[in-house]
DNA sequence: ACGTGCATTGACTACGTAGTCATGCGTCGG
DNA sequence: CCGACGCATGACTACGTAGTCAATGCACGT
């Protein structure tokens, strides 16, 4: 029964100063806290408007200004990732502090095409900037951007046809190869490494990381096994490691996997880390209180959002930034899954 | 540098129209597929709008229609809960779908208050209905919904003031009974508990669940201890239950806290399920790759939020349901965490 | 008394789109 | 050949708000 379902017109400024005995642009002023209204007026009209229950319409308010006072966000992951699960909960609180609403749109992480579409889909909602969450490899072209959006992206840049593309993000390549040296430090050969998928620039940045440790200290890196962020994808690639043989250590690209390849560890009947030492990325909650809890790499998401929004909202203000990247600090965690010295080659 | 942000006209209608020879109407025709236009004026017509890269002013659409085709989406819960992160992801997809867009508040769950602060800022926008993820206790007076703002609830029922509010949830209650007959069916003499916050509903639900089994099995309740849903606060929690002595098993109302409740039963030098055995509640992807793996309730988030969000849209579309609420099937996965008999009294 | 200046207020209009209604034109039946 | 009818199109207007500018009134200094 599908009704042509009649809006009831609402209560409009208009309504409001008839029953206030003013014009409708002197509510419009008491509306928006301008100057030069009497101070009855303005108490006078403030008890209509509760009176009346009067609630500004922001469409028509966004029409004449020409500001949505909305900004978009592409979030990558149908589920549960950690990154752009925490950083939205960041941005969705400078936002609102800012007097700015959100708009969200969901993407699987398929490559540039999604991406632009739910760019284009935000562009149409009329949105001020974008904000894109873990932005994929964009495999040549970048995202096209209307003009008069701002962009603001978390991780690594720049993804967008945006001149002045905002960029914060932790140097997780430098994190990655922290994570590697802690192993070698321990004493292993070589370190094995579970990857992300390879069109997240995140995935390849922490891969990227992991192999220059390597090479810098000398060893041959062997052929990474790549996952799909989840447990599952963990286990089953910490099993073709175990099948292939002799891995003593192994830095998984983030700390779902690293719980998946910790338990095809134990399935295998070996230890962890006697016989395979395990470095995650992450620091998700439950990271610390595993069975053996694990180590990883904390990367500090409420300060990453409140940096990014912060610039994006100056940015906004028609501030221009000098620096448009901004590197964030990240901190290895060392835990008792990598830290029990392996028997000495 | 505050600058004015003088924000450029856009293409509108009339340019469009200007530029194709034709008049505003007849583009306004051709953007929403209505009948009546020569085949040849549309193409000349999208013709024109490719070239200028025409987009339609959701804002002025909205303001004539008195339809902004949004839904206000309140989530609770600031960093990673289970819960409302993967209804989320559905609740989009099918607005989406639908042609809506969503808006979307976080909210610290902290009662009554933040929910209607944030439900009224989402009316202010102007939103068709609202969804609540997870409906916090609302101590007595229902959260005022205004009026042509329909609502979905998901959880348990009604926190709002809408007449014809949607409810669409699992039966928390009767499967945390069925998670606690379980440990009793495996010989418990009685079931420890660790509740979530007390002013979720969820959380309530489980615990009724919890207590009904053990008054239902003849057993008398012991004393709940409360947690916050995270890891850190199921190990406290855990610690104190240990501290009181004679726990062989515990219902913990979700798995996050579940994981650090066997964090710190291994760490008091007992074992997982042999000395004390755990179920937890959510079936989140980690779960079933612990060293211990967890059983737990297993709800489908994704059903959920589908089923909710098909009936939200046929109730903007006009219809009217004849029930309100929906209880959608949740499921015990048993793993190891809770099945190796515990010696018999 | 008179001009000056500021506080206060309202009339008018633009913003971009869709609804309403009228009009032009071609086709078809009689 | 004429009237009826349906397709195709445009003129006009409403939607609710904020910007612009003019008008009013009052206090103050000369």
């Amino acid at each position: 029964m599908v009704e042509k379902a009649a809006r009831a017109r609402r209560v409009s400024m208009v309504d409001v100063a008839r029953e206030a005995g003013v014009s409708q642009k002197t509510v419009s002023r008491v509306v928006n806290d301008e100057p030069y209204v009497a101070v009855d007026v303005r108490e006078r009209v403030l008890a209509v408007i509760e009176r009346l229950g009067f609630r500004p319409n922001a469409a028509a308010r966004a029409l004449v200004t020409r500001r949505s006072h909305r900004i978009g966000v592409v979030a990558m992951g149908g589920t549960t990732l950690h990154g752009p699960t925490s950083v939205l909960a960041g941005v969705e609180a400078a936002a609102r502090r800012a007097g700015y609403t959100l708009s969200v749109i969901r993407t699987e992480p398929g490559g540039r095409d999604e991406i632009q579409a739910a760019v284009d889909a935000l562009a149409g909602q009329g949105v001020e900037a974008v904000v894109i969450s873990e932005p994929v490899d964009v495999g040549g072209a970048p995202i096209d951007i209307p003009e008069g959006v701002e962009v603001l992206t978390f991780g690594m840049g720049n993804a967008t046809s945006h001149p002045r593309e905002l960029v914060v993000g932790a140097d997780e390549s430098g994190c990655a190869r922290d994570a590697t040296d802690h192993l070698l430090a321990q004493g292993h050969a070589v370190v094995d490494h579970i990857a992300g998928p390879s069109d997240w620039l995140s995935s390849r940045s922490r891969t990227a990381g992991w192999r220059r440790a390597l090479v810098d200290g000398g060893v041959a890196p062997p052929e990474p096994v790549a996952g799909d962020w989840t447990p599952a994808g963990g286990f089953s690639a910490m099993s073709a490691l175990i099948d292939r043989g002799g891995c003593t250590a192994v830095f998984v690209a983030n700390d779902q996997m690293a719980i998946g390849a910790m338990s095809a560890i134990q399935r295998a009947g070996l230890r962890v880390p006697e016989d395979v030492a395990v470095v995650g990325f992450d620091d998700i909650d439950v990271a610390a209180y595993l069975a053996v809890p694990l180590t990883t790499v904390r990367q500090d998401f409420a300060e990453t959002s409140r940096v990014g929004m912060h610039r994006l909202l100056r940015a906004l203000d028609g501030h221009v930034h000098d620096d448009l990247h901004r590197t964030l600090p990240a901190q290895l965690v060392i835990r008792a899954s990598s830290t029990a010295s392996p028997a000495a080659g």
